[in-house]
DNA sequence: TGGGCTATTTGACCCGAATCAAAGCGGGTC
DNA sequence: GACCCGCTTTGATTCGGGTCAAATAGCCCA
């Protein structure tokens, strides 16, 4: 972690935010210089986490939140019953643990699927903060917001009768999201496993497995393993539709 | 709508937050009285609305939040290809609009169930309020968080892959909330139609018209149309987990 | 390079939920 | 009361996806 190596000069762990690549999908979009200082400032730190990694546990206490710089994470939550739920996959630019806003404890866990680096952000300064500039606030009433419309979205996977057309809006939408951060739409590298995304589509592996050979034979996809190519994006849409 | 009748003496309108029987569960929770008129006042308009009646619409100019003060609501969104999917069915007490807060446009409709009243809360003026009342910011981040929670719910419910399980949890959630409300918590008077539970849950109409008879005749339930009681809240429970 | 492990694919079979169809029930209006 | 219309229940049938089982492909590490 080299936030916490003392070598390291101070100078160069902060200002980052200002050249950090994500500011625009972050919390310092749309504020002006001194803000985003400010924002940098309240970073506790930068910390990297290997594939597997578990960022917070379900019942935790809330500190903080995190925004993902680089890499990729999964969200879990397991009920009563002990059955596991996987509530999302998160990008770079996504901020992490707002359902712990209403209490003292995460209500999920959340799990890095391959190595990743996150902001540290203590809520307690994000809350200062945030009060005097208005700015920070709205900003982060947008992200809570775009995390909101990311579960509506995923309702709206599951909620379809046909297994294929999840595939392919899951397949859609991370197209999208790649495509948000800069790269390319049409090669996706899944980081996810076939289980994971089973679970997230509320389908088995094996019916996934299956699925992603048919779209590789309706010639919309080309899969290996996690590479996916997209061949005939419209045709992924509209199945996806049926 | 009474607050438009100027017959109507405005401090009746006004300091009703303070009357309020969802008070604890609402935006005032937890802040002092001089706070909760601020809130008060706050409330632009206390507004009626008959069953079937439109509350916003998905792509409308966002304006205000709502609270619910009575009657029950549900949200949907249509996607690109015309499918509609049921977000939430939402009870007294709750706030909706939040996910609009991203853009400047309502992401879903809200539509009442029901004969309902909801208290109109100009965003602007929140935003305004809720940087010079700490304790009004932090209830609000509450019931944003409660609501991801709801959606979160949502998500472990349609990811189950037996579809009385996802009956079952649905009755023992709404149980639960009614029970928050103060109501009777084994006698549910659900205010959607088969249909509405069926999209919601990720099914057909059908299927969920005979599961109400399958768990009536394992004597976890009464039902008779949209009465339901429970009668074995254990057995529910676990066959919700199931 | 080889061995062992996990992730993924593929196959055969079966069951549960979707579909299509029709009847029953209630609430409303004339 | 008689009728109509939408909501709900019930029935018969079909089929998609779950389940169980086995083979294959990668990957890590010795």
């Amino acid at each position: 972690m080299p936030a916490n190596n003392p070598a390291i000069d101070l100078d160069q762990v902060r200002r980052q935010c200002a050249r950090c690549d994500l500011r625009e999908l972050c919390l310092p979009a749309g504020l002006d210089s001194a803000d985003v200082d400010r924002v940098d400032q309240m970073v506790a730190d930068r910390t990297s986490l290997a594939s597997g990694d578990t960022l917070y546990h379900a019942g935790s206490p809330f500190r903080a939140l995190y925004v993902i710089k680089s890499g990729s994470l999964k969200t879990q939550a397991v009920s009563e019953g002990g059955e596991l739920q996987i509530l999302g996959f998160h990008l770079p630019g996504e901020i992490m643990g707002f359902d712990a806003l209403a209490g003292e404890r995460h209500q999920c866990s959340a799990e890095a699927l391959e190595a990743s680096s996150v902001c540290r952000l203590p809520y307690a300064e994000l809350e200062r903060i945030s009060a005097s500039v208005p700015g920070l606030q709205r900003q982060f009433m947008r992200l809570v917001s775009r995390e909101m419309g990311d579960d509506h979205d995923h309702m709206a996977m599951m909620g379809r009768n046909q297994a294929i057309s999840r595939l392919a809006l899951f397949l859609h939408s991370m197209s999208k999201r790649q495509a948000r951060l800069g790269r390319s739409a049409d090669q996706l590298t899944l980081t996810m496993s076939r289980a994971d995304l089973a679970n997230y589509l509320g389908l088995v592996l094996e019916t996934v497995s299956r699925l992603f050979g048919r779209l590789q034979e309706m010639g919309v996809i080309e899969v290996r393993r996690r590479e996916v190519k997209i061949l005939d994006r419209e045709g992924l849409k509209s199945i996806g539709e049926c």
